[in-house]
DNA sequence: ACTCTTTATTTGAATGATTCAAAAAAAGAG
DNA sequence: CTCTTTTTTTGAATCATTCAAATAAAGAGT
């Protein structure tokens, strides 16, 4: 049952040198348009299209995708499912809300250098610092009179 | 069953607020012992001496202990299971191998200020910036003729 | 020390994101 | 259009962690 594939995506997933599927396609889509998205909410977008996609395949593409690079896969919650995200290979960095779980992309803080100052490094070799800053949106830090340090996080952003 | 408890730890746990019991004493000291220790690594130092501890006495003492401010949780390998920490309050960041899980404490990068300065913080009211340096240590580094970017890391640090 | 109320621990089952494995289906080269 | 390879489906399994009810220990007051 093949339909007609948005060209862009099918050629973004070949150029990566991986076969064009729907579903890959679907997922590569739905994560562009739901920014951070989860594992389920991409099988719910896909969903809409493929009413049948298994999770599997969700789970599948998602790490196909992540390894050829048109995906970042990221965990800003801890306990809570990973994210992905279409930008990729530019360093940026995540602010989490605490009380509503937004993700949002920052900059890297420290010059256009991917950061990978630490005071001691203790001897490592050092190829990757991750910041993710946390805190509370606009929205949430204006309803929340006391912040409450053991809010429990909602597990989908 | 009365035992002698070690005085300091009791003292620390009851200067948390906290009953002071056998497994929160062999708990905190596993950690301190243990440096970046899982609830499984914790539980394993603990049982030496308390060989029926179940794995919930563990978590609860782990959850407690970490929510009274003796200890830190911290996730720095994703799927990984949670560490945990003595040293708390004191903003410091991470340094863990890609390959071994070796975690290593580093000072905050950015000054002596919990280096919450984002490029731009989106309106979000920031209280925390987590650092973590991903590499290798200098045993793992000098092993690998070539880092392999797909490693899967161990579990257990 | 002894009793009582509160808080912890044990016991055993459940959750949820993710992964494994085998069979069926689709992609794409020739 | 066929064939081989790669994907997807299907259905079960894993692992860290959590929930819930019953039992036990902590520590204040006597």
């Amino acid at each position: 049952m093949v339909e007609s594939f948005r060209p862009p995506f099918v050629t973004l997933i070949r150029g990566a040198g991986l076969r064009a599927t729907r579903q890959r396609a679907a997922v590569l889509e739905a994560v562009g348009v739901s920014q951070h998205a989860s594992a389920a909410t991409v099988r719910g977008a896909v969903s809409a299209t493929l009413p049948d996609v298994s999770h599997q395949a969700i789970y599948d593409c998602l790490a196909d995708l992540t390894r050829a690079g048109l995906l970042r896969r990221i965990v800003v919650v801890d306990g809570g499912p990973a994210l992905f995200e279409t930008r990729t290979r530019d360093n940026h960095h995540h602010i989490v809300c605490r009380s509503c779980g937004l993700v949002v992309d920052v900059d890297c803080a420290i010059g256009s250098a991917p950061c990978l100052e630490a005071s001691d490094t203790a001897g490592f070799v050092i190829d990757e610092a991750e910041v993710i800053y946390r805190g509370l949106c606009a929205p949430c830090a204006e309803a929340a009179p006391v912040v409450n340090p053991h809010v429990q996080l909602p597990k989908e952003s």
